[in-house]
DNA sequence: TTGATATTGATAATCATTCTCATTTGTGCT
DNA sequence: AGCACAAATGAGAATGATTATCAATATCAA
């Protein structure tokens, strides 16, 4: 979820504001490319400190390109899995509780604490 | 699983014999060090080309590390996920029939096509 | 052996991300 | 308002994994 407005200084503002109008997965660069768009000063070492730390707070979700390019993306709902078009990007917000529950059996059963997992899925949307 | 060494050339048998000695998850460059310490003149571009080529034919599993390092792994079984220590790197490869119907659904609920996931689990393992 | 073709290793080039640091901005205090 | 000091910022350099380039080398059929 959103962090209030209010708690949010200028930077985190514009560089949340402009991650807050695409729909899709965006790169780091892509939101500096934005802000220059809209006139902004804002610097691009401001745009990676700010995404990083919205997403080590999980107030952003992340995502990897194959080739290793960090993707960012403000969602609606709380934990949740992504369901991500390959050709245009277009990405659904999904439930899974039937992963949680499997990822925490399967870490139970191997001793494994403290637990975390990653879970995305990815193809062609009916229009593409 | 790993493909007959007849069908493979030297250079490919090299780097992915390398990875096969590692129980972990290796990156690119640590493949090539290991390469090298073992006196081989194997160039760095080979090593890339080549677990490339292996992780594009599922010959090897590929994950990335928080800052974008792609680490490569030769697994024993077909299709399967992994559970792993970020603490000590031990890495436990886990079924997911359970997964995989989930997957199935949602993509079909939501008209995707050609779907695949990315599923891996993170945390502490007993002795960490 | 010979010429066509594919592979290789050294090295340079790319490019996202991180680091550095001088400057600006914010804040509490008087 | 004026001031001291801490936190945030932006510009540009530095880093480091990955790619691209290309001449040298290995492969192999005829």
């Amino acid at each position: 979820m959103t962090k209030d407005l209010a708690l949010m200084n200028k930077s985190e503002i514009k560089v949340i504001g402009a991650l807050k109008r695409q729909a899709r997965f965006t790169s780091a660069q892509s939101v500096y490319q934005l802000l220059r768009k809209d006139g902004e000063s804002t610097g691009l070492a401001t745009v990676y400190r700010t995404l990083q730390k919205a997403a080590a707070k999980n107030a952003v979700d992340v995502l990897r390109t194959d080739d290793g390019e960090a993707l960012y993306r403000l969602c609606e709902t709380g934990h949740h899995h992504h369901l991500v078009c390959t050709s245009c990007g277009k990405t659904i917000e999904v439930e899974g509780s039937s992963v949680e529950r499997w990822a925490n059996t399967v870490a139970k059963n191997h001793g494994f604490r403290k637990v975390t997992h990653v879970v995305e899925l990815f193809g062609l949307c009916a229009k593409c």
